[in-house]
RNA sequence: CCAGGGGGCUGGGCAGCCGCGUUGUCGUGAUCUCACCCGGGACAUGCAGCGAGGAAAGUCCGGGCUCCACGAAACGAGGGUGGCGGGUAACGCCCGCCGGACGCGAGUCCAGGGAAAGUGCCACAGAGAGUAUACCGCCGAUGGAGGGAGACCUCACAGGCAAGGGUGAAAGGGUGCGGUAAAAGCGCACCGGGGCGGUGGCGACAUCGCUCGCACGGCAAACCCCACCCGGAGCAAGGCCAAAUAGGGGUGCCGCGUCUUCGGACAGGUGCGUUUCGCACCGAGGCAUCCGGGUUGGCUGCUCGAGCUGCGGGGCAAUCCGCGGCCCAGAUGAAUGGCUGCCCUUGCGAGGCAGGUGCCCCGAGCGAUCGGUGGCAUACCGUUUGCAAGACAGAACCCGGCUUACAGGCCCCCUGGCACU
């Protein structure tokens, strides 16, 4: 049983950013191989969301959609990091949920959006 | 009941399923580890306890704590505070009181020391703005000119005045009477103000008496003066452990010794051994500065504290004292949650609906009125049901304040008005 565990550098965050990248109306969903790290997971909320009181609920739900969703649909040793946006707030629960199934499932067949950061280095 | 003033409290409730953080003389473990057992530690799991706010916010004051600096201290610089008394660890906070301004009142507001130490400023308007002034105006007693027999009249030249008009935020005390040619603290009364004294009060101050004809406009959030207070930086403070870097390069200054047959020898430096001394290595580098490179993990600080609460007592109060009880977040990409149901409050909509209310109908009664499986209406009270909404806002070392944000609800005291008894 491999315990879901948190990304919590900055360096690994960027790390992510240059994997797939799959956008849904309340947030994006990254995801990239860790190098045999387990399924690990990490959100970002930014300050143009909202106040810290709407950041921090906008995380614990997205937290709870991970743990729910992760260990069936979570793609194996890969980091993924769920990026809050403007209409998540405060969004449809079951919407969420399905909504990050179908990332998930779009993420597994390597399908997604083209990195958005562009050739660097 | 209407309008208003002051103060305090609260900040949705209950339940179910699935989760998170932390604590434990707690239980479990074919797990890992110290070191094989015992035992300890780690990890997982079960159980139990606890788990955001009144502002956790802004980071504006005051402290605790930590490190740094410092001979006590004085003076100076810089910053702050500013009626008086009290509370406090302390404060720029709080309470009470004083003074002033506002309000019919309950009450509210005040950066509220000194303008008689000095410097400075007072825009515009206005004649004049702090050495007062004279635009319009008033007078013209006195002197002058003219007239008249004279009383006196005319002129407004000398001159007198600052009452009235006008300007302004402010015009060098105010009101009234007397006085005068017209005026003026010129005189008087009252009010205001200065000085001296008495009384009351811890005090700010109040009050009374005498006295002075009035001198002292405003601004100190202009400089300034006076009194009092203040060392600096902050938990990324500070402490411990682990890991990593392995001694690279540039520039500047100083130095690079003596002998030599150029192989070395001596002097010198470093390390080791207990030492005279021996062995090994170095024999050109040293210092300053800049660049480059590496680490930016864990534990601790870290939550029991000027703590919360009940009762009793002192005090008008802020608050203090005594006794008893309680333990109440410690996260760190940062726990305290996710979903659902019921209830509560508010708003919007729907159904006349077994209630109320109004009208009608029928019946009874002389009548007030009463009765009805009766009809209609219902904006109001109520009821059923559907939908939506429930503020401001998230601890980050900890306290005491201030300020700002905030849906709704509850309680207490007081004022003015209306009505009733």
């Amino acid at each position: 049983m491999s315990t879901l565990s948190t990304i919590r550098t900055r360096a690994e965050f960027l790390a992510a950013n240059r994997g797939l990248r799959v956008a849904r109306p309340g947030f994006v969903l990254l995801a990239r191989p860790n190098g045999g790290q387990g399924k690990r997971y990490g959100i970002t909320v930014t300050r143009k969301i909202g106040n810290a009181v709407v950041r921090n609920r906008m995380k614990r739900r997205f937290r709870a959609l991970l743990r729910a969703a992760l260990p069936e649909k979570g793609l194996p040793d890969h980091d993924h990091v769920l990026i809050g946006r403007d209409r998540g707030v405060e969004r449809n629960f079951a919407s969420l949920r399905a909504e990050l199934a179908e990332a998930l499932e779009l993420a597994a067949r390597g399908k997604g959006d083209p990195p958005r950061r562009r050739r660097r280095r």
